[in-house]
RNA sequence: CCGGGGGUCGCAUAGCGGCAAUUGCAAGAGGCUGUAAACCUCUCGGGCCUCGCCCUCCGUAGGUUCGAGUCCUACCCCCCGGA
């Protein structure tokens, strides 16, 4: 259990309509069943919640994200106080963000640095000092800071870019991949992590041919497809998943970075997809904006101001077996804390129900029905 | 009764001769995809509803002006001092 198999993947199950499988994950802090969502514990918390209520949603595992932590508090911090599990006191897995998608965010969208050969230059979002973030810089510092997975430093091309972008973009990215490689098989001398990979490509089939094969031969214990999530939505995002993921090795784990929306998931899951992670439960809660097995509902609109029922009838989390519309609706429009505490309980638990839910139906032989009920309430828009 | 201040979209505000009229809150709707996000966008007098135009509008009633929340007069309310 403790020692690092060869394949951190172990397949239990394969559906027999698609490429879908369900298996189990190694990590050095104990098996995620997959596929399995990570919500976003961007600042080694996720928004709101304790481990103690994490674990009552039966989350496995948490990603935090370099940039911000290596910003505040910083890694020697975070190293003195004895890495991030002890520090926040979370023991199962953790796995880390590079900053990729903050080379992509503040850099890309925001103009808050640029791109260079050796790193990221960025200009702090909070103090507006200059920070380097090199791909050595940010595998060894996730490797400080005690991540049990860690992802290498990638570059996302926005939507919008060419392919001749593209085609340069991703030579960076492999360039990337190699030092990130290097720099890891360094420091994992216990042998006791696991280091992703990121393939990137956009939407041109050829960069992203080039990029899942060069990437796959520096043999990572697992493959991210990186930049989808940055512009793609619905059938397009679907088509590249599906394409990209295509091109990744079948007994390798198969990570769709940032993505998704509940059709989002199930589609990938069905490409062959064993890991995701995203905002939007967590977010959206904080907006006011819930899942149910009947769609979204925004608990602030009127039409909730007086229902007596839960968010969902037959949901366990804490919020639906305490709580009705009415009293939700009320705490986030006065902006309480509870309010977001219990929407974003609801969330990552409608999440986690739903995963639960595709590797169960993977593991019977029923996940084709089960892939139609959910797409027939999370339609994708056509385009 | 005297002196001073004030009545503008549900509330609070701006405006001091060209105004359907500023901003905040409230209200209504929507959006968020590896979190600079407890955030952002739109609507918010009425109507046609083609967004351009029409109607009604800033306590009430007159007046001055090509034109009045904006200036003048009277009246009605509210607040603060003094009898």
């Amino acid at each position: 259990m403790n020692i690092k198999p060869q394949n951190p993947l172990t397949i239990l199950a394969k559906d027999s309509k698609s490429i879908a499988r369900t298996g189990t994950l190694w990590t050095r802090f104990g098996e995620v069943q997959t596929p399995c969502f990570i919500p976003d514990a961007t600042q080694a918390t996720v928004k709101h919640l304790s481990p103690d209520e994490l674990k009552e949603i039966n989350l496995e595992i948490v990603l935090g994200n370099l940039y911000h932590l290596w910003l505040r508090p910083g890694v020697d911090v975070i190293e003195k106080l004895g890495g991030l599990h002890e520090f926040m006191q979370w023991d199962r897995p953790i796995l880390t963000d590079s900053g990729g998608y903050q080379v992509y965010s503040l850099i890309h969208r925001s103009g808050l640095g640029k791109i260079t050969p050796e790193g990221a230059l960025f200009k702090s979002h909070l103090d507006g000092s200059k920070k380097l973030l090199t791909p050595e810089i940010s595998v060894s510092t996730q490797y400080r800071m005690g991540s049990d997975i860690i992802l290498m430093l990638d570059e996302s091309a926005p939507a919008s870019k060419t392919e001749k972008y593209v085609h340069s973009s991703v030579n960076l990215t492999l360039e990337w991949a190699k030092r990130s490689r290097d720099t890891f098989d360094h420091l994992n001398t216990q042998n006791d992590r696991l280091l992703f990979g990121i393939v990137q490509g956009g939407v041109y089939p050829d960069q992203l041919a080039r990029s899942a094969e060069e990437t796959i031969k520096l043999d990572f214990d697992g493959y991210a497809l990186g930049g989808v999530a940055v512009g793609l939505h619905d059938e397009k995002l679907h088509q590249i998943v599906g394409n990209a993921l295509n091109l990744l090795p079948e007994d390798k784990p198969r990570y769709v970075l940032g993505v998704g929306y509940p059709q989002d998931i199930i589609k990938a899951v069905l490409m062959g997809a064993d890991i995701f992670d995203c905002v939007i439960p967590t977010r959206n809660a904080r907006h006011g904006s819930l899942f149910t097995r009947y769609g979204t509902m925004h608990i602030t609109s009127a039409q909730y101001r007086t229902d007596k029922s839960p968010i969902e009838d037959d949901c366990d989390c804490y919020a639906c077996t305490h709580f009705s519309r009415a009293y939700l609706h009320h705490l986030i429009r006065v902006n309480e804390p509870l309010g977001m505490r219990m929407a974003t309980t609801h969330n990552l638990r409608f999440y986690m129900r739903l995963m639960e839910n595709i590797r169960q139906h993977i593991a019977q032989g029923t996940f084709d029905s089960f892939t139609q009920e959910i797409l027939s309430i999370y339609r994708p828009n056509a385009h």
